[in-house]
DNA sequence: GCCCAGGTCTCCG
DNA sequence: CGGAGACCTGGG
């Protein structure tokens, strides 16, 4: 079953760059593919699976969106999914009338417009991503996350490609976490040159293997997704710490990107870096500081701060500069 | 081959 | 509580 159908512009407030928000590089989630001139992603409603594709024919135009599922999906309940992934209910007028007062992040606004979060479509694939994202690079740990998901993921086929949804919980808490753990498991006689694969390390994770078997046994066991929704943000941040593998910085990028809490202000070097440079004078401040600083500095708007500040930097020469300082 | 980047954990005071 | 060093891997 195919389901096509517009998101007007009329339907959210202030602009939205499609392209610009699945391309700032946010964190927590693999960009979404792009071919043909749409951008695809799997996705899954309750248990049912739905290919996305979604394009915008020009900058702040209309959305124009194909839904391809086997299962019966409402057409309502797939507007509503992308009206959330894309922040579309996030007033963006309003962000910039509080970004004007601020002289520092006035010019925020020429680099950024249209620039929204991005949110993950899976809250526990976002914990994984976020825990295999600290210390490591974009394209390593996107590569890992697409290894996951093609090694233990649900199989979805479209025209001859096929695509993976994430493993849940319940899966990956059970998967060998390294080429002897799963040689261990394997009830068969191998030849002597079998390469193990099937093993989280297999995929680049690293150090970080332990971390997430143990994270999602956690999440398994004793984690109500629904209800992290509910919980006052400081409470949701202490159970995000409880996890191995989440520190302040993963912590505060699950519930910015996975959850959708406006008031995380997730600081990594860098967003440390800029922070230094365009409020305190180039003097360095501790992570801790800067994230107390723009939580209350910015309130429920920390992290849309954080996602223009940081776009800003990298597109107006300020991360340049802040390169060149670290050199020397 | 060596060194570096990048958050969290662990250990030590 | 704060600081120092280890951690896996890919890229320069």
């Amino acid at each position: 079953m195919k389901i096509g159908f517009e998101i007007d512009p009329k339907e959210y407030k202030g602009p939205f760059n499609l392209d610009l928000t699945i391309n700032s590089g946010q964190t927590s989630q693999p960009a979404w593919l792009m071919k043909d001139g749409y951008f695809q992603e799997l996705l899954r409603f309750d248990n049912k699976l739905c290919l996305i594709k979604i394009q915008q024919e020009n900058v702040e135009g209309t959305l124009n969106i194909e839904a391809e599922t086997e299962a019966d999906l409402e057409l309502e309940s797939i507007r509503t999914k992308l009206m959330d992934i894309f922040s579309l209910n996030d007033d963006l007028n309003d962000f910039y009338d509080f970004l004007r007062k601020d002289s520092e992040l006035k010019p925020t606004i020429d680099f950024c417009s249209g620039l929204r979060l991005f949110k993950a479509h899976d809250p526990f694939e976002c914990i994984i991503s976020s825990i295999s994202s600290a210390n490591c690079s974009i394209i390593r740990w996107n590569r890992s996350i697409r290894d996951i998901k093609s090694k233990w993921g649900e199989e979805y086929n479209s025209n001859s490609n096929s695509w993976y949804t994430f493993p849940s919980p319940d899966i990956l808490k059970n998967v060998p976490e390294h080429d002897l753990e799963e040689m261990d498991r394997c009830e068969t006689n191998l030849p002597d040159d079998h390469s193990f694969e099937k093993n989280l390390k297999s995929c680049g994770v690293g150090y970080r293997a332990k971390f997430m078997i143990k994270t999602a046994e956690i999440v398994q066991n004793q984690i109500n997704i629904d209800a992290i929704h509910k919980m006052s943000y400081n409470n949701a941040f202490e159970t995000m710490l409880d996890l191995p593998g989440v520190g302040p910085k993963v912590a505060d990028c699950i519930l910015f990107y996975g959850f959708g809490f406006k008031e995380a202000f997730p600081v990594d070097v860098w967003i440390g870096r800029i922070v230094s440079e365009m409020y305190f004078q180039g003097k360095e401040i501790k992570p801790l500081k800067a994230r107390e600083f723009g939580m209350k500095k910015f309130a429920n708007r920390a992290g849309y701060v954080q996602l223009y500040m940081f776009h800003y930097a990298r597109k107006s020469g300020l991360l340049d500069r802040i390169r060149q300082l670290n050199k020397s």
